[in-house]
DNA sequence: CAGGTGACTCTAC
DNA sequence: GGTAGAGCCACCT
């Protein structure tokens, strides 16, 4: 069986995230099949060290950096989102969350 | 075992 | 649109 920990499978839901898309924390624990570990999902990526990992492509569930506006972490983020074409304005992503989920590509909602 | 903390989320006002 | 409170899970003292 799968032997993948949690937090391995928190980083494949991040690498998932195609470029220029972003996605929540919760819905990032979501898609690695651990509902309601949003909080597990932030302090793996606060203590992921892949510089690989698309980490600036999470945000919290209202579409806001995660770091406090003007600490480093928020620089970086913005930077990096901003070089993938998506639009961040006072810590805010516009246009809104590109891809919610995978649900709401295949099933066209939120399966409400 | 109790209490505090955090790259969180939801609901209510 | 924003703030306040409670709920949540994992980890550290």
């Amino acid at each position: 069986m799968d032997g993948k920990s949690s937090a391995e499978r928190i980083l494949a839901a991040v690498r998932a995230i195609p470029r220029g898309q972003v996605a929540g924390y919760g819905e990032v624990a979501r898609r690695a099949g651990l509902p309601g570990r949003a909080r597990l999902a932030a302090r793996v990526l606060s203590e992921n060290a892949d510089p690989d990992l698309p980490w600036h492509r999470v945000l919290r569930s209202d579409g806001r950096i995660a770091f406090p506006e003007g600490s480093r972490g928020y620089r970086e983020q913005a930077q990096r989102l901003r070089a993938e074409g998506v639009r961040v304005v006072k810590g805010r992503v516009q246009g809104r969350k590109a891809v919610a989920t995978l649900d709401e590509q295949v099933w066209g909602f939120d399966g409400k």
